[in-house]
DNA sequence: AATACAATCCGTGTATACAAAATACACAAA
DNA sequence: TTTGTGTATTTTGTATACACGGATTGTATT
């Protein structure tokens, strides 16, 4: 772990939700490791902070699953197997059906606007290069869609499932070769959203779960190599 | 709240899992009611402990839903709204199909005796006339049906949305007059699951969540008149 | 009687202290 | 060299202390 881990004051919020968020950011995006020990003291002196916030924060983050406890041992960042990658898959596939299926039912005028404008953006993301740009665009256009459902808790659940592939996606969005299919699939379901074509919309919608898993899997198995 | 809240020293966790056991446990029975606050320090002398497993403890039910943090108030239990429980039955309707979509696939020999068994056991089990061995024997029946899909993912999240119906759930169950039906609708699913018919296993426990739906919504509405 | 204001109390947020377990290490014996 | 044991150190688990903010109550003033 390097020392570029930082709390950010900036936010006003009890240091428990500030180290949790900085600890989840950290384990997203592969600062801290699978595997790696997270040691209370250490943790709470690189961040300027006391024990309990720490403690507080590691107990959220077991229950989201993105650090195991070991009795009398402390926490550690899961490992990412890629059987756990593919359980993942499976239920989000399900939940994104799910959510375009409501979205075809519930969303509003004004969300659709938005879908088509977030469409727009992604296409135009996808020319600057630019990966971050890109996994942004593409995340506000899959929460408008799931926002659309009105389920709050299908929200929530969505957003967690989506976390634990943050690294992996990353990875996904950088491969050029697949911006065009990416747009296309998108524009498709735009347009079933907007024809109410529920089968259409959720078949569309696993569809590219699929290629996602195929490309993840694809980059799993190319790291192993090289390790 | 009265004081039959007692933690269970018989287990050996750490004081903030038997903490966490037993609040979840007080509030999913409603021993603990929606919008009672939790109190620390009241808590910790209650169950004999200090703060700090206390608080660890509500940490955890936070991210869970079952609590809600209001800053510098501290906790109360989150109230269950008619919006929340159509949220998350929509949601456990589609897990549910996916459930036994996938045990049509990968349900072993052994587990579809067991499956076979939990419904004569259910159906026995009704004859008792007790809620909570009707309740229980349905819980192992479905539980056999999420652990047969391999997937603990969804094990995990499927067990998390039926804890939110769990006060709900024990007065449906205790209707004597949907009984039967219950019984029939388990056959056909594990029929359709023996024979591997997607189609109908999942169209059946959709079924099944709807009549859920209907029942626990009639029991809010009647509650609500009550008042 | 009603409202404004101050003193007080209560509870959370955070830090620290203490106890117990686990780990690491050194040294001795086979 | 390997194995075993005892001690020191590290780290977790739990309790407690302290400070700050919000709520409440009581009092004075209008």
């Amino acid at each position: 772990m390097q020392d570029n881990l930082q709390v950010n004051m900036d936010e006003f919020l009890p240091l428990r939700d500030v180290v949790f968020n900085t600890l989840r950011q950290a384990i997203l995006t592969g600062e801290l490791k699978p595997g790696e020990r997270l040691m209370e003291i250490h943790l709470a002196n690189r961040l300027g902070v006391s024990r309990t916030p720490i403690r507080e924060a590691i107990r959220k983050l077991e229950l989201e699953g993105l650090v195991i406890m070991i009795p009398r041992r402390g926490a550690e960042v899961a490992k990412i197997t890629e059987k756990s990658l593919q359980d993942v898959l499976e239920v989000r596939r399900a939940l994104d059906a799910l959510s375009v299926e409501l979205a075809c039912e519930r969303i509003s005028e004004e969300e659709l606007i938005q879908l088509k404008n977030a469409c727009d953006e992604f296409e135009k993301a996808t020319h600057t290069k630019d990966p971050k740009k890109i996994a942004k665009a593409d995340v506000e256009l899959h929460d408008i869609i799931v926002k659309a459902t009105g389920n709050s808790r299908l929200v929530q659940m969505v957003n967690n499932l989506s976390e634990q592939m943050y690294r992996y996606r990353f990875e996904y969005i950088k491969d050029a070769s697949k911006h065009q299919r990416l747009i296309d699939e998108h524009r498709v379901i735009y347009e079933s959203i907007r024809n109410k074509d529920k089968t259409t919309a959720s078949e569309t919608a696993k569809l590219h779960i699929d290629n996602q898993e195929t490309s993840v899997m694809e980059q799993i198995h190319s790291e192993r190599k090289i390790k």
